[in-house]
DNA sequence: CACACTTAGTTAACATGTCAACTATTTTGT
DNA sequence: ACAAAATAGTTGACATGTTAACTAAGTGTG
């Protein structure tokens, strides 16, 4: 009964987000609303179907992150004027003055893993990441 | 702004605690409780922090599932003779007649990466995650 | 022996996610 | 145009995990 992927992955993802939530603890940003930034840093004004698209994460749990980024003072929601079931999502002066720091500290995640396992075996690892995650998000029953 | 690694990690963590949760529903063990059974399965008897060790996840957490365990009849604790510190949990008979359910769940999952990157890949992924996850432990800092 | 230290486990507060049921709004089909 | 279906978002219930403060029990040493 020796260790499985499945908690491999489990593990180190735990790992993951304590770093994250450590680090950004100074600016009351969490983990899991580092992920909502970074896809608004991507593209600002989605709507919130889209940023969980984006990010794999359920609706619910992106209203609830949207809220509490809100109420800290990083975004602001408007609706949309042609469809106002649409919330679209805009970023304020205050999420973007943090970006720098978000980036810094995600890409230190990466390096930090990249300097364990060596650049070339990093890059593979993230091909065979992305070959899973897209191939178990395409399966319907799952 | 690619997709990093960690979210990759992320989003597969959670479709496979997904399957796992869905898969093992009619016998109302969940995903972080399969944690601790394999766990048992492996070596009945251990005590808490032993059993926090072996699937690295906080006490905390550890002893809200045994609890749980515990309620729906799979698994009974035991004060140490010796050191009354210690809770020693050991296996019930309804915790073993689910065992093979439980592994063919845990496998099946396996199989189905396996299945994605081939075999080949997936023991290479394998030993990678175990590196990782290995290195990451030792880091006093994390 | 007594007091300080360590260790196992518990608890509360908070952070995250999923699922399912619900509201509000828009689209569609007749 | 209107009822039905679809879509975006919200909410509540539950599942998980971490952190920190706490209790209980054992160790060790002056």
């Amino acid at each position: 009964m020796q260790e499985t992927i499945a908690r491999l992955l489990a593990v180190i993802h735990r790992k993951n987000r304590c770093y994250v939530n450590r680090s950004l603890k100074e600016y009351h940003i969490t983990a899991s609303e580092v992920g909502i930034l970074l896809s608004l840093y991507e593209k600002e004004g989605q709507t919130q179907e889209e940023i969980s698209s984006y990010v794999v994460i359920d609706k619910a749990a992106i209203t609830r992150g949207i809220k509490n980024l809100e109420t800290k003072g990083y975004v602001y929601r408007r609706a949309d004027e042609h469809d106002r079931r649409f919330n679209r999502i805009y970023l304020t002066e205050q999420a973007l003055s943090v970006k720098d720091e978000i980036l810094t500290i995600t890409r230190s995640w990466s390096k930090m893993i990249s300097e364990i396992v060596g650049e070339e075996e990093f890059a593979h690892l993230y091909a065979t990441l992305q070959t899973i995650k897209t191939t178990l998000l395409k399966d319907e029953t799952l």
